[in-house]
DNA sequence: TTGCAACTACGAAATTAATCGTACATATTT
DNA sequence: AAATATGTACGATTAATTTCGTAGTTGCAA
């Protein structure tokens, strides 16, 4: 189970939106949010292809790059480490964390009631 | 806002726990879990010191560290931080893939539910 | 075919974190 | 006082990650 690191990580969240793309398309995303060279980028992808987090093909004079690792289980691999690392592994001190933080506003914790209730009702009816 | 390292917070939690305790201590509590030399738990300790993470006072021959840092504050910064970088900010993103992960036990996710529970009962009684 | 622009490859530097070796200081025991 | 034990400080090493400089390749336009 590899783990991306955190810039990778960045380079994933393009990557799963765009569903393919080559280096420059990722680099301009980025630049969007922070300011990183072309030739980071791109090592950063190479890296990622070594160890088997992308596939390319070769498409005119570029590489279009695209991710051989699903989101829901690269973030669910994510999450397991953080929960283990931060709450002891125990799902439900992470989740009294999240609706006590003043970071989590009011709507993201209705929502959170509300797909619970969705799965309750699912259960129970 | 300092964020301790993965290290740093194996020290926090230990301290959090016991209040305070000097390197020997601590030191002895990490080594139940893994194998760690007590000069690196002491190099640990005082660069949390440098940082501000801890505080110490002299007792005897040896430091008595203690957190400056609360541990809830602590956890909800990491977390907020996690769910920036993994999550895009969005707590229910989050909360979705928990209930869907296969490391979250169904023990955890019926406790989670319970904890929901009483907090919609405390609202709506 | 020469020159330019777009990509790519490679290596190396810079940063951060984690680890430990070694030496020094202090207190206690003999 | 010498030996021992305990704790501390400091520097150095290792490893992982992030970053970028530089040079090479390819294709197209002048």
């Amino acid at each position: 189970m590899i783990n991306p690191t955190p810039s990778e990580l960045e380079v994933l969240n393009i990557l799963w939106e765009l569903k393919e793309a080559n280096t420059q398309t990722v680099n301009n995303r980025l630049n969007l949010k922070r300011q990183v060279g072309y030739t980071t980028t791109l090592k950063t992808m190479q890296v990622m292809f070594e160890k088997g987090l992308l596939d390319r093909r070769k498409e005119g004079k570029s590489h279009v790059y695209f991710p051989l690792i699903q989101e829901s289980i690269a973030k669910g691999n994510l999450l397991t480490k953080f929960v283990n690392n931060t709450f002891g592994g125990s799902a439900s001190n992470l989740m009294m964390q999240l609706l006590g933080n003043k970071n989590v506003s009011q709507d993201e914790i209705a929502q959170i009631k509300t797909f619970l209730k969705e799965i309750e009702d699912k259960n129970h009816g």
